[in-house]
DNA sequence: ATTCCTAATGATCGATCGATAAATATGCGC
DNA sequence: GCGCATATTTATCGATCGATCATTAGGAAT
């Protein structure tokens, strides 16, 4: 049981190391850092395209917090309170140098991986949360129109970009993220109403 | 002179190619899809580096548009009017494969290129719209606060990700560049109010 | 026809890549 | 202390990288 933990000891330097150098960087240079020979990682893992697969994996997949959804679900709050706790949390997990540089090398690679990542948010996150809105506008269908979906794509990716700037580029000058989602969040919920109105199906 | 015209079509090429394979495809691929044997390369290109940064400059300097700052600060339109020809016409430059590619790319590589676009947006683009904004508001001082330009980042931001969810994983659901735009504006303008009310210096 | 410059090629260099096989070190049960 | 499985290293492979070399093809000028 220790190879298993050696195993993820391998790994989540792994995670590290891609982050930063990118996923086109050596094996060599990855074991240099593990302070192992280079042969020795294919022991643990049968291939550099496995090795990288399971990086996804811990990133994307183990990183999805399950209790994400009650919060946006939580009909006993105001919906502007459950946004405000879940995008803090979410960006707890999301706004990390080591995730945010896995995510942007990953979809240069290939886009499949994140574009899974994004039907996820979208299905998990972002219809929910307009679900939720429409509930409280007394809405019988709570089904979001493609405007409305377009549209939290908007807040979430204007969250999300300032994680960008900030831990990739550093050139944010606020160092404030609740202040970043608290405007993002109440400049969303004070137009999507009229994005409703404007496109009635 | 002709020449000079070879190497235009070789750096035209090398942006096509870099941007769908990225920077760390080799030399001989480049050549092969130019049809020339890779040394020939080194003819017009001192180094891979040099053709790279030629890359660069071709693609974030030259498609620079001048006109683009007296669009945003032609007072005798309203400002929403100037913001939504702007974005359309930046995103007419923007919104390519080939520059979201390039953009992403370089900015794993090194951070300080894009670190000098980003600067770049912030002093021509952003701080130009809320000074425009403040004077609309009746303000004396013109200079924006550190959180106006967070906030404007948002919208902007909103709105550079959704070229990259159209362009790069090619997930979006709405091909209507319009009225994202329009949205992502009018949600910023129904906001930037209490963004200066709320943060008084 | 000769000269001369430029464009382009083929061969090849040293370095580095992912991956494999064999040899060695380590630790544990007996 | 011996035997044995596991962990790790050493040595090495074929492929490919960026870059440089000498050489050749092709016109334009004289």
């Amino acid at each position: 049981m220790a190879s298993e933990e050696r195993r993820e000891e391998f790994l989540s330097k792994a995670i590290e190391f891609f982050a930063q150098e990118g996923f086109e960087s050596s094996t060599r240079d990855l074991a240099r850092r593990l302070g192992v020979t280079q042969p020795l990682l294919y022991r643990y893992f049968p291939s550099k395209n496995d090795l990288i697969a399971e990086v996804y994996d811990a990133v994307y997949v183990k990183r999805w917090q399950d209790g994400w959804s009650s919060i946006l679900t939580d009909r006993s709050r105001p919906v502007r309170d459950r946004l405000m706790e879940f995008y803090m949390a979410y960006t707890d997990v999301v706004f990390h140098n080591h995730w945010m540089r896995i995510f942007l090398f990953s979809g240069l690679k290939g886009v499949d991986i994140n574009r899974r990542y994004l039907k996820l948010v979208r299905a998990r996150i972002l219809e929910p949360i307009l679900s939720e809105l429409r509930f409280d506008a007394g809405l019988e269908d709570l089904t979001p129109s493609d405007e409305e979906v377009e549209f939290a794509w908007i807040m979430h990716g204007g969250i999300f970009y300032y994680g960008v700037r900030t831990l990739i580029y550093e050139v944010s000058i606020l160092n404030d993220k609740a202040f970043i989602i608290e405007t993002a969040i109440d400049s969303f919920l004070g137009q999507i109403g009229h994005v409703r109105a404007n496109v009635t199906r």
